[in-house]
DNA sequence: ATAAACTTGCTTGTTACCAACAAGTTTATT
DNA sequence: AATAAACTTGTTGGTAACAAGCAAGTTTAT
């Protein structure tokens, strides 16, 4: 087990007290992520936390106020990171392009930071709980995100590419709702083919977007 | 408050002891059910459902060994009343039509047994956790839904209803994940226009189900 | 420049609460 | 009446949160 680091690593230069905060809380976030994916939300307790991250099971109240705190910290570091690799395979893009590339985004994003993903799915499960702390939290990630898609799909109908019928709030929600499914279903089973279910995915949501075809002509 | 019923009620005839023992559970169940609605995971302690149920705070673990063995029997219930639900509903239907039925039992049975559905989920999210006690519960029991969705797929292929290149396990991943997905984002966010969602995903699978038009482009 | 005054990071003692187990009490069955 | 089963209560080890105190860093006064 890699051991205490954060606090004890070049203690040549004596630490400005900034510095000091952001390794101590980057370290207890990060040993959090790590006890999320291994021994899941109850064996995350404040002292396995101090003991990974190589502090006290006191530090974690102090500076997150209590450990729902550290969750909202925790969610939010893999949110941003999953912010910044979705808007990096985005680039410019809009409509139905942009679907792919955010699923194909994503699914490559699982694959690289599993851990990510396992953690945030389940803090997601425990917001499920009507007594959870960080409940509106993860509501208003998700209302962001669902603004986001329903852009792309408007961008898209702006161009002509998506037909102007189709209800991009609706289709926000679809989208999400099936990412979230997805994941769930992979998170529970094992053996379920996660790349598989991410292609037939974006071909759904491509189909699902273009004009059907009773009314655009077809170009068979 | 209602208060203690279950073991003071009708004390007018001794009960056998297999009668006590279904009485007993079926209390606890209904309490614990009822508890996961109003304070949550956390707040549904041994004490909490020994309360509202009329027993002491042992009985839990005495007929269900452990407080994840009573949670067990309540997956198992709200199982058992969807799934008789769901077969009332569905007759012998297959195809797409079985989908449409089945979508619209669901919402039927989310707006008649909320707290059975929010019950679920909760406890569902609960098993993302990679130490969670019934996770294989779950995941049997999302196994054999799919199997059954994968049925009606067949069902429809047999009749020429749906295009034999669709393939049922894929889409059965994508209409469970789907439903879960709409729930998960309803339990999170208030406003969350559940009927209008579920309406949605019925005329999406229905197009999914049907005959395609067929433009695919080689996406990365 | 130096030291005192102050602030902030961090740890440890303590409290209330919880699940699980074990031993005891009450109720049914024979 | 004797036995077994349902049910309760005492106890233990572990948990989060709070509070008091210690230690390291930073500012101010001389």
């Amino acid at each position: 087990m890699p051991q205490p680091t954060a606090a004890t690593a070049n203690s040549d230069q004596p630490l400005t007290q900034a510095e000091r905060t952001a390794r101590a809380e980057a370290g207890m976030v990060e040993a959090a992520i790590e006890l999320l994916n291994t021994v899941g939300i109850q064996g995350t307790t404040l002292v396995a936390i101090g003991d990974k991250a190589g502090y006290s099971r006191g530090l974690v109240t102090h500076h997150f106020g209590s450990k729902a705190g550290l969750f909202r910290a925790v969610l939010k570091r893999i949110t941003a990171n999953w912010t910044a690799d979705l808007n990096a395979a985005l680039g410019d893009r809009a409509g139905i392009a942009a679907f792919t590339a955010a699923i194909d985004a994503h699914l490559a994003h699982v694959l690289r930071h599993p851990e990510y993903i396992r953690a945030q799915n389940i803090l997601w499960g425990a917001a499920l709980d009507p007594a959870s702390e960080f409940k509106p939290n993860v509501a208003e990630f998700m209302r962001i995100q669902r603004e986001s898609v329903a852009a792309w799909v408007r961008g898209g109908q702006e161009s002509g590419e998506i037909p102007s019928e189709i209800n991009p709030e609706r289709i926000a929600e679809q989208y999400y709702g099936g990412l979230i499914g997805i994941n769930s279903q992979w998170l529970v089973s094992p053996d379920f083919d996660l790349a598989a279910a991410y292609e037939d995915f974006k071909r759904n949501q491509v189909r699902l977007l273009s004009a059907p075809s009773t009314e655009m002509e077809p170009n068979s």
